[in-house]
DNA sequence: TTGTAGGCGTTATCAT
DNA sequence: ATGATAACGCCTACAA
């Protein structure tokens, strides 16, 4: 069934079918009436194919992803509220997850651009040369979440990981802690991986203290790999830290259930602080103390910003930091 | 870019052009070579709608879901399992959240049809007259994941909820309980909540037990809303019970999180049960003792019959039922 | 108000 | 091996 069809059975034009299909301009009652018959009869549905060909716009944003999945990162909160506003504007989303395999996602960048989506939500991870080149001139509209890449202007929204993780250590160094461990995420991802370290770091050394070597270690976002670098760090020939500072909630609580298995007490006997205040966080035994990233408000403004890009405001402030908040619970303690 | 432009370009008709791009005829490589050098210097991407307009599909699978969120859900384990399969086979995904907003719902299943997507991959939640006009003669191959709906004849993989509920409810009782809440699912949700509360119901009248009203109440997936339930729940005028059923590992965190507050100790003097085993359960304080269903392996059945399906394979097996496993940890005591 | 016809960018068929 | 040309289904001048 396509609109000639429909033309045929209700004894008019193709255009005028399309006009009362789209509404898009004066049509008699009769006629309307009689190709309203036949769309109702015939369950007609216009092919968006051929009307995005021949408009030249498809309605549609591909968001790009490269997470392992959506349960270790939160990025399912972010798409919950980009879903909700492209929806209200007409957008509906094409989804990829390169899985960090750095081929799908230059694959889907590929697909996007055959596919002639509008417009491009990219949570990216890692950044090479091969991206540079791909991205330099790549003509979709692309926001960046969660990341951004120097080498080449792309307009991103970020969170403040570096300073976010800074809050956290000094606040554990204000609770009267100086041995404190590190677990971190891995360090191709330049926000969660680089810049909590690099925060981790810096509030020591303005601290003054000189907080040895030994105590960071790295874990993959995973439960599980919270609790074996916690593991790990524990066999180290250190003398033990007093408290942990994690990259990420869900290694923090990996993180506790191997100190628990210890029979150590969080926070008596240890402390931990996390990172991201996930869902689970408040309910967690102990309630886990947290750096808050506002991963929906991260949704909300990519989507604002990519939405005025492509309806070609002059947008000013393409490049967005989104805020942090130090969550007090009770994982924490002071000494 | 386009075809025609790139024919004229490197001097060919722009069949020539096509048979390059698509490799489906020989090109002499003295033709080929000019097009690909025109290919690779105009960075020219083929229009995937002008393709699939005419041949008449997309590669492109629509996945519909109602859920308020990935995070209260655990549907982000089955989307990955689907991504990675259809990706392997050449498709492309289309994310529609309906966020349990039945118009919605039925909003997507109109796009879904203009946008000609070849397939969909259906978790639905509820179901209504409407439902049951528009899926009656619905023109797209659907697959349902995580609920079936007996008034059509729709391909569904579904979790045996009512059995793993039973199941849960048989172990505590085993455990010596007898005085055992249940902490449920909204009703319209005909696996969760319908399924899950009559096999918690059965298990009791097969034992011969006489669960006392008021051991019931229900929750909306959330970890708050767990948290509350327990609450509301502890301060009904009846003995207290020994033990708790939840219908989600998630609320079953926010009730245990809850008893903790009241200085309860899980499981030693009262026992929690959770359903899902999301990826916290083995990590939370205590470790949840919880009914695993494989999301996964939800997500890779539905993902291969829908591909049957569209192969026009002859498929006998249109209704699959995933299993489920008592994952016995630590929240539950035998007293 | 209505209809005709060209074009959107491909692929597929049929000659050559 | 190559090229014309007719679809695919729609929208949009333009003409009537």
């Amino acid at each position: 069934m396509n609109i000639k069809e429909v033309a045929r059975r209700a004894n008019v034009s193709i255009s005028t079918v399309s006009r009362v299909i789209n509404n898009t301009a004066k049509v008699s009652p009769d006629a309307r009436a009689r190709v309203e018959k036949v769309l109702k009869e015939t369950k007609y549905r216009p092919n968006s194919l051929a009307r995005e060909l021949q408009q030249k716009r498809t309605n549609t944003i591909g968001i790009l992803m490269s997470a392992y999945d959506f349960d270790s990162s939160s990025i399912g909160k972010s798409i919950n509220a980009i879903t909700d506003i492209l929806k209200s504007e007409g957008y509906n989303i094409m989804l990829g997850n390169s899985r960090f395999h750095e081929d799908e996602e230059f694959e889907f960048l590929r697909v996007f651009q055959e596919k002639r989506v509008d417009g491009i939500l990219y949570f990216a991870s890692s950044f090479s040369d091969k991206h540079k080149e791909i991205l330099e001139d790549y003509p979709i509209p692309i926001v960046m979440v969660g990341q951004k890449y120097d080498e080449i202007d792309i307009p991103y929204v970020i969170y403040d990981d570096y300073n976010g993780a800074k809050t956290a250590t000094e606040y554990i160094i204000k609770q009267g802690h100086q041995k404190i461990g590190y677990i971190g995420c891995p360090l191709y991802d330049t926000a969660a991986g680089v810049m909590r370290k690099k925060g981790y770091e810096d509030a020591f050394r303005e601290a003054g203290i000189n907080n040895d070597i030994g105590y960071e270690i790295e874990g993959d976002f995973t439960l599980e790999s919270g609790y074996k670098a916690a593991k790990e760090l524990f066999s180290r020939n250190i003398s033990k830290p007093s408290a942990l500072v994690v990259a990420t909630d869900f290694m923090a609580m990996g993180t506790i259930r191997y100190l628990t298995e210890q029979g150590l007490n969080v926070p008596n006997d240890i402390s931990v602080i996390g990172f991201d205040d996930i869902n689970v966080s408040a309910y967690y035994n102990p309630p886990l103390t947290t750096i808050r990233t506002d991963k929906e408000d991260a949704g909300i403004q990519a989507s604002n910003l990519l939405l005025s890009i492509l309806r070609k405001e002059s947008v000013t402030k393409t490049h967005v930091t989104v805020g942090y908040e130090l969550i007090k619970r009770n994982s924490v303690k002071s000494i």
